[in-house]
DNA sequence: TCCATATTTCAATATTTTTTGAACTGTTTC
DNA sequence: GAAACAGTTCAAAAAATATTGAAATATGGA
């Protein structure tokens, strides 16, 4: 994962409104939810769930599909997994010599995601 | 993991700035660097440096220890974990009747922090 | 004690992000 | 095609965050 794509998911991330949101759309993985479900869940106003979302959107952490006249969101769970990954990559390389405690307390398996390259 | 404390830390994870400062204290987990050294990694000024190691220590993602004149920063690696714990936990449990094929893919190991209750 | 070093705090400014209400687009139903 | 519904876009105001330079604190050494 490019730093600046994660730079972005952690924007993403920053605001409570859209922690609470992507929360519940992991929640509700793989099928996702509504807008207007999601409105029921979270007390934000239309306009402002539909902005928040963009901005979900545009980081990559979400996705959106058209549902008759509705929208349905999902949480893109591989992104998520990317981003943590990122996180915890470089994790106490930066002295060679020690081996690191931490290095086997992630794992992001990648038999859940056979098409991506993994960092980790 | 509380609500609050979550989404303190990734508010702190959302300045490219402090994104960088943090994985470059994970890199050099577990002994950190005092301000000085990380500045020179870093292209920011002192004040500056100063305001966004406050942050991530306020959030508490950092500690920081007094060491002669310098004060020497460390990632805290175990609240990384319950923060990532606390990103995935939920994962897919909106749906009870599906298995979610998720939940194995982020395991944060006890063996690394067994002094703290586990979410994951 | 005086000076240099390491780092922080303060106050002002600049920038970015969030929220709001009103108006708009597209879809379904009658 | 008109009404109702789902959700978005827009523009303005409000709120939060980041950056800067100058001044302050605290330690270590001559």
């Amino acid at each position: 994962m490019e730093t600046k794509q994660a730079n972005s998911i952690f924007e993403a991330l920053s605001s409570d409104v859209r922690l609470d949101l992507f929360r519940l759309l992991v929640k509700y993985a793989p099928d996702g939810l509504v807008a207007g479900e999601i409105a029921k869940h979270l007390n934000v106003t239309n306009t402002n769930l539909s902005f928040h979302l963009k901005t979900l959107l545009r980081a990559g952490l979400i996705t959106m599909e058209k549902e008759g006249r509705f929208l349905r969101y999902r949480a893109d769970i591989p992104v998520m997994l990317d981003t943590i990954a990122y996180l915890t990559a470089e994790c106490c390389t930066g002295h060679p010599e020690q081996n690191c405690t931490h290095r086997a307390a992630i794992s992001v398996s990648p038999a859940v995601r056979p098409d991506r390259g993994f960092s980790g």
